[in-house]
RNA sequence: GGGCCCAUAGCUCAGUCGGUAAGAGCGCACGCCUGAUAAGCGUGAGGUCAGUGGUUCGAAUCCACUUGGGCCCA
């Protein structure tokens, strides 16, 4: 007799093997089918909103795991809120513009850009920058990222770049928007200014010179044949130098050395005569830098003067503490120069080659330059001594070259206007994690002003005029209305494609001198302006998004947009709002690998998440994410997908035996919990807690104890324990047996608030379980569509939680006997054993109360309860026969006329069935 | 060189205001089961809480420094 067909055993579809790179693009055909964003959006319309602002990733590659992690992250967030009380729609959008797509473009395309002109060149930048949007845009579907996909921002649409122009105008309107001649980054292989965030330290091997500079007016304290050394790892910077700056509070000394009297720093002489090769060094005289304040020196090679200026930033580190000035080449030469009224001499132009000013050197490019400049100095006997040198130097971020300062004509934003307002625009802002806060303070409060333009093509131009008989620079509101209204409608290729007399209000005429003749601007914005007034074409309405509401919530990104977007979004904001864009920044860390370092080409640890999807899905990206604390790096490999992969499994095989458990249970048909066994009420207050904590973790945005909450509770408390207890009840009982539904009431429980609050993490995994619940009434048709289970308080007893954390400290005493009985050949499976339990003769009478239910969560067939000194467990072998329906060991295996094979709980149900 | 941050078993994480001998799961080893079966269960071995010094009756926890790593800047 097969007695397992008298067995309610586990019935189900669901598939235990999740093959989720197959399922994955089946469920999010079925979204598409379905409009899902769309569905939501309605369910959810009317709730207060929950803004979170996406920041525009750069339109161009393939994603990353960085991707990965930030828009997962988000897509949680949007997710929670929206099954909790909130109407939080997402509107994806992406940065369009700037220099690594217009070099893409000229790299893939073999496009001369001087050539094609700027109407076609912009034109090749838009298709390249449209193309990755939408790859990226199906890289993002792919992970299961709910949003409004077929509506996103892009920085390059008429409308936004019409209200970047707003931006833009309003911050001139209030005086923030200045032109001026100042050192910039200059990169001259890309010919053009470059940011500080576009900007990249690689070691570069450089001259390193002592280069001497003669008084000619010692003012009285010097000799006239003394002479001050200035120590450079930049000579061909010597044509345009100025100033000799000395710290005003360090010590320097005349020495004598050889026929020379030099000037250095005190504590730098030791090395500085190690570097001459010259012993002794009699000291003559001692100063305070700021005693040989306005001395005057001569140009080592050049008829002029040098003045000694002093500053607090000179450094006692290297060199000789005396450093030369070049206020045209370098940002503290010239902040410092400024205030002696010296010249800013500029004498390389915008492909680094030297210009006219550069006398001698003119027609050299500036790096070649420097043997040129050498060799005049040793002619001249200056030079006293030349090495080379390795140290971090700036480069360019796209060609990798190496940049320079460089004075030119800029526009810029004047940070000074508003810097209080911004940092005090910090402070009212809630930044996760906390110490947020500080590194941007920080940051804001010593930043210098916003170098806005940028000599090149794929961009928003700064919308600009120029009277073309005085000079003087147009920016007003009649100005910026029509530039904003034609971008509005034609895009910003209008200024390039239109006459001038289209773009020129009618009726402008100079404010200097009345001239109507004009010329425009020919400078576009840095792309940090086009994305940091991304809360203003996006969140300010009316706008294309009218479901936004500015500021936003929440902006949620790297901890590296400290500097990036959310500063520029700061300033734009602060400058024509006096508020920040936002209510709450949230950052996480960086994907590294397993032993800490940043993912690289060179160091081959690089984990690609397309090739992710393909083997493992989505989902397991999606659990990667949750599973780490983002506010730290996250460590991603091959091994750590491998361990995220095998609690995915676990995740859905619990939820795949409670589907099977429950394929005759009919949710109507749910018990109350006064019915339930104590047991049940146990299991449901640990349901509660987890539930509890993973509520909190959510709102805390605190996500991987969403996953170690859930991911304990699927493994401990219900595989190893409730569901493994249980089996008795749900198999052995008659299917409709008041202990066998009790069972199924708290599975059907568990599994609809697990499964709920899995949603915002297993996107996939969580709408396939979805279609194979059963529910009470109209079944929505997208478990998206549900809302987050509530805390409930009923659930909650302590005295239960007491007694029952009581049971299973001594069933853990009992696994432990029952494994040394199996050691020992005793027994295999824990139903042969009989357990004898000795416990304190005065709590006997509570243990017998609680024997049954003992016995049930320890697996044995019988359990005894003795008198005993302390508590003590033997293991025996069971009494009586196993009965061959439940397996259990029972003396009144036999008894039974008809069924002299089963026990006397089996026999009846058996009897009951076949009368049927 | 400066600002901010991170460091608890091989991996991912707990560890409340400083307080019994530092916890969990995975992985691993060794078993059990074959009615969750490309599943399920049990037991066990793994830790100088990065290091050093200090405060304290007492430190993974507080302070200082060091090392390694990350982001941003110079």
């Amino acid at each position: 007799m097969d007695w397992s067909k008298t067995l309610n055993l586990p019935k189900t579809d669901f598939p235990m093997r999740a093959n989720l790179p197959q399922r994955e693009p089946e469920i999010l055909r079925f979204w598409e089918e379905i409009d899902l964003y769309r569905l939501v959006q309605q369910k959810t319309a009317g709730r207060p909103k929950f803004i979170l602002h996406d920041g525009p990733p750069y339109a161009n590659g393939h994603i990353h795991l960085g991707h990965v992690l930030n828009k997962v992250l988000k897509d949680i967030i949007v997710k929670y809120r929206s099954m909790s009380g909130y109407d939080a729609p997402y509107v994806p959008g992406w940065d369009t513009h700037g220099l690594p797509i217009e070099q893409q473009v000229i790299k893939s395309l073999g496009l001369d850009w001087r050539k094609v002109g700027p109407v076609e060149f912009r034109r090749r930048c838009k298709e390249y920058a449209l193309r990755f949007v939408e790859i990226q845009r199906q890289e993002f579907k792919r992970l299961g990222v709910r949003a409004d996909w077929e509506h996103p921002y892009l920085t390059l649409m008429p409308f936004y770049e019409a209200r970047q122009i707003e931006v833009f105008g309003e911050m001139a309107k209030r005086g923030y928007i200045y032109r001026g001649l100042r050192p910039v980054y200059w990169c001259p292989t890309c010919e053009t200014a470059l940011a500080e965030a576009e900007i990249e330290y690689a070691p570069k091997e450089s001259p390193s010179i002592y280069v001497r500079f003669r008084v000619k007016d010692g003012k009285g304290l010097l000799p006239s044949d003394a002479a001050f050394v200035i120590w450079t790892t930049t000579p061909w910077t010597l044509p345009a130098n100025v100033a000799v700056c000395l710290h005003p509070e360090l010590d320097y000394v005349l020495v004598r050395v050889g026929k020379e009297r030099l000037v250095v720093a005190e504590v730098l002489l030791p090395s500085f005569l190690e570097v001459l090769g010259v012993e002794g060094g009699e000291v003559e005289a001692r100063f305070k830098g700021k005693e040989l304040e306005g001395i005057v020196l001569e140009h080592p090679f050049f008829e002029r003067d040098s003045l000694v200026v002093v500053d607090t930033y000179v450094s006692a580190e290297q060199g000789t503490g005396c450093v030369h000035n070049a206020p045209g080449h370098g940002e503290e030469d010239f902040v410092t120069c400024r205030r002696y009224n010296l010249p800013v001499i500029s004498p390389v132009d915008g492909r680094g080659y030297f210009t006219e000013e550069g006398g001698p050197f003119a027609g050299k490019f500036y790096l070649e330059a420097n043997e040129d400049i050498m060799a005049e100095l040793r002619r001249r006997g200056a030079l006293l001594a030349a090495g080379r040198i390795t140290h971090q130097y700036p480069h360019c971020w796209r060609c990798k070259n190496p940049v320079f300062f460089r004075a030119t004509e800029q526009w810029f934003a004047s940070i000074d206007g508003f810097r209080e307002q911004a940092l005090k625009a910090i402070r009212s802002v809630r930044w996760i994690p906390a110490w947020g806060e500080e590194r941007i303070y920080n940051m804001v409060a010593s930043r210098g002003d916003w170098c806005i333009s940028r000599q090149r093509w794929w961009g928003v131009p700064l919308p600009v005029f120029y009277c073309a008989r005085c000079g003087k620079e147009i920016i007003n509101e009649t100005t910026i209305e029509h530039i904003k209204n034609l971008f509005a409608e034609h895009g910003s290729d209008i200024w390039y494609s239109a006459p001038l007399e289209v773009l020129v209000p009618s009726g402008l005429t100079c404010p200097a001198c009345g001239s109507k003749e004009f010329t425009q601007e020919k400078d576009i914005m840095d792309v940090w302006f086009d994305s940091g007034s991304s809360h203003w074409a996006v969140l300010r309405q009316p706008s294309p998004w009218p479901d936004q509401h500015w500021p936003a919530d929440l902006y949620l990104e790297g901890s590296d947009q400290h500097r990036g977007w959310f500063n520029s979004s700061l300033s734009t904001a602060v400058a024509i709002t006096g508020q920040p864009p936002y209510r709450a920044v949230l950052t996480h860390g960086f994907v590294v690998d397993e032993e800490g370092r940043k993912m690289s080409k060179s160091l081959g640890n690089v984990v690609d998440p397309q090739e992710v999807m393909t083997k493992l899905g989505a989902d397991i990206l999606r659990l990667w994410v949750c599973s780490a604390d983002y506010r730290g790096d996250l460590a991603a490999s091959d091994n750590i997908l491998r361990q995220v992969a095998e609690a995915y499994r676990k995740i859905r095989n619990t939820f795949r035996f409670l589907l099977a458990n429950l394929y005759d249970f009919d949710p109507a048909e749910a018990l109350p919990y006064s019915e339930l066994l104590e047991l049940d009420r146990y299991l449901l207050m640990r349901l509660e807690e987890v539930k509890r904590r993973v509520l909190r973790a959510y709102e805390e945005y605190e996500f991987h104890l969403v996953y170690h909450s859930i991911y304990s509770f699927c493994t401990v408390d219900l595989s190893a324990f409730y569901l493994n207890v249980i089996k008795d009840r749900l198999y052995c009982s008659l299917p409709h047996a008041r202990e066998r539904r009790a069972a199924q009431t708290v599975q059907y429980r568990v599994l609809l608030d697990l499964l709920r609050l899995l949603v915002p993490v297993l996107a996939f995994t969580t709408e396939e379980i979805w279609r194979h619940v059963k529910v009470v009434g109209e079944k929505p048709v997208s478990v998206q569509l549900l809302d987050f289970p509530e805390p409930d308080d009923s659930l909650l007893d302590p005295d239960l939680a007491s007694r029952w954390d009581k049971l299973l400290r001594v069933r853990e005493e009992v696994l432990v006997a029952l494994e040394k009985a199996r050691k020992e050949k005793l027994i295999g499976d824990s139903l042969e054993a009989k357990v004898k339990l000795f416990v304190k003769a005065e709590e006997l009478e509570w243990w017998n109360a609680a024997r049954e239910d003992l016995r049930t969560i320890c697996l044995v067939s019988q359990l005894e309860l003795l008198p005993g000194e302390s508590l003590k467990v033997e293991v025996e072998p069971a009494e009586g026969q196993k009965c061959a329906r439940c397996w259990m060991y029972s003396p009144e295996v036999g008894k039974d006329g008809d069924y002299p094979e089963l026990c006397p709980r089996c026999a009846a149900v058996v009897r009951e069935l076949s009368s049927r």
